[in-house]
DNA sequence: ACCCCAC
């Protein structure tokens, strides 16, 4: 109920910000908004880029990171003897014209990354083998799973070929709206099967049945639409899950992604299948492992998984009154130059708390969580992604392959930690929420909040777990530490 | 708890 009026109170608290100047400022300015691929070394390709210094200097640590062997450490594993070359152009794909066209003039793609020039050919050579894919956040595994679906489906035939579920509303349109560029001059047809607004046109008109060849959905509405039979499956071609682990986790979706597969692979029994996701747990990875047959495999050490862009710190408070002053004074009074900002909390219930701490202060920021009506959902993001918005407050619900390159700093405000067992905390979480920053190997900072010995814990085992030491800011009281470490990280 | 559905 309450959480319904958050957005008129954010809106409504416009112009009483001080800091906040007349003139309207778009919070993506800076940076251009396309996804730059990391380049070739070659300087030729580095210059046909044309953006600015600064992108440059930050494609160059991209190729550090995901095209020198020796950091990226991506493991394969392939089964059979169908031999897979790498792929150094997106010309050694056989992809059409058309959609050769979409890479280079809509996403302005130069070559396939790391775990594209890997994992495609996979995709891409027949017997058309199931793949496990672990990559590194924001290295590209969207291009991945959505070329993937656009070169395997016939434009000839008028019907569902591919079929990609996704944990979050929000996901599944960011993914159908890359699938819809990258795909703009293939003719292919798609269609959003996400839950629309209840009470209003829901009930009214029954639905047709689906004839878009991509499908890209939530759990919830593609069961539905499959047991209606609204969604054919018979000519289904490749079936993806997007956050893989999270869509076969017990305490996931599990249940749904298991009744789905299962209702395709009874009419069709060579539908591919592709999971990506940036994190597989042992125990995820061993119940994979039992759900598909005969599949190659991509993975990332836990040791490796750390963005090297990304400086992470922490930060230890008294209280709760300490976390706010601190988001109010040290961050937002200084962050005018710090690009754009995600606050991760633990609950809708600290979203709520947080948000009207800050709107009561005076500062426009504005929050998501599953509890708000469907439209506002879809109206704060489209803010934020437009660069409306500077600072959003986020449940889990964003946690994960939210793609928004402007984010340059993520704040957790409450440290994740495991349901089931409080005392352990979530590092896939973590890594997910983390990477909201640093997108495509940009510079990013991460601040933990630290208030409890508990909390102190976490974060030492955290550290443990990715074998990557958390910075410590000396002194929550004084503006000094935040501002070394914002410069430090390339922010400020 | 967080997310996804409610035929």
């Amino acid at each position: 109920m309450a959480e319904v009026t958050e957005t008129t109170a954010a809106s409504s608290s416009e112009g009483k910000n001080p800091a906040v100047p007349e003139t309207k400022r778009l919070w993506s300015d800076e940076v251009d908004d396309e996804e730059v691929q990391p380049t070739a070394t070659e300087e030729k390709a580095v210059s046909e880029l044309n953006v600015d210094a600064l992108a440059i200097d930050e494609n160059t640590k991209v190729n550090k990171f995901l095209d020198e062997p020796a950091d990226s450490r991506i493991q394969a594993v392939t089964t059979g003897d169908t031999p897979y070359t790498s792929a150094s152009t997106f010309e050694d794909l056989n992809l059409s014209p058309e959609l050769l066209k979409g890479l280079y003039v809509e996403m302005k793609f130069q070559k396939p990354s790391k775990i594209q020039a890997i994992s495609l050919p996979m995709i891409m050579t027949p017997p058309y083998k199931d793949l496990i894919a672990q990559a590194h956040n924001g290295s590209g595994k969207t291009t991945c799973f959505v070329l993937g679906m656009l070169s395997r489906v016939d434009p000839k035939q008028q019907r569902p070929q591919a079929l990609c579920i996704c944990p979050t509303r929000e996901l599944s349109i960011q993914n159908m709206e890359v699938l819809r560029k990258m795909g703009k001059y293939t003719g292919i047809s798609s269609e959003c099967a996400v839950p629309i607004e209840s009470r209003t046109n829901n009930r009214s008109r029954p639905q047709l049945p689906i004839s878009a060849q991509v499908v890209i959905g939530t759990p919830g509405t593609i069961k539905r639409l499959m047991s209606q039979k609204k969604l054919g499956v018979t000519d289904m071609k490749v079936l993806v899950f997007d956050e893989a682990d999270h869509m076969l986790a017990k305490d996931g979706f599990q249940d749904d992604s298991l009744r789905i597969m299962k209702d395709i692979q009874r009419f069709n029994s060579h539908c591919q299948v592709l999971l990506f996701s940036a994190t597989f747990d042992e125990t995820v990875k061993n119940f994979v492992s039992k759900v598909v047959k005969d599949y190659n495999q991509l993975f990332v050490k836990k040791e490796d998984l750390s963005l090297e862009s990304l400086k992470q710190y922490k930060v230890t408070l008294p209280d709760e009154l300490a976390k706010i002053g601190v988001v109010k004074d040290r961050i937002l009074e200084l962050g005018e130059n710090i690009g754009q900002i995600i606050i991760f909390v633990n609950t809708k219930r600290s979203a709520s708390m947080l948000h009207t701490s800050l709107v009561d202060l005076g500062y426009e920021v504005t929050t998501i969580h599953g509890a708000l009506n469907l439209e506002d959902r879809d109206k704060i993001v489209k803010e934020f992604k437009d660069g409306l918005t500077q600072v959003l407050i986020s449940t889990d619900v964003l946690a994960r392959g939210f793609d928004q390159q402007q984010v340059n700093l993520v704040i957790n405000y409450d440290l994740p930690v495991k349901y089931e067992d409080q005392s352990e905390p979530h590092y896939e979480v973590y890594l997910h929420r983390i990477g909201r920053a640093g997108r495509f190997g940009r510079k990013g900072a991460v601040f933990n909040f630290l208030m409890t010995d508990h909390d102190l814990m976490i974060m030492r085992k955290i550290e443990s777990y990715f074998n990557s030491p958390v910075a410590e800011i000396p002194s929550w009281g004084s503006e000094e530490g935040f501002k070394v470490a914002l410069k430090e990280a390339g922010l400020l």
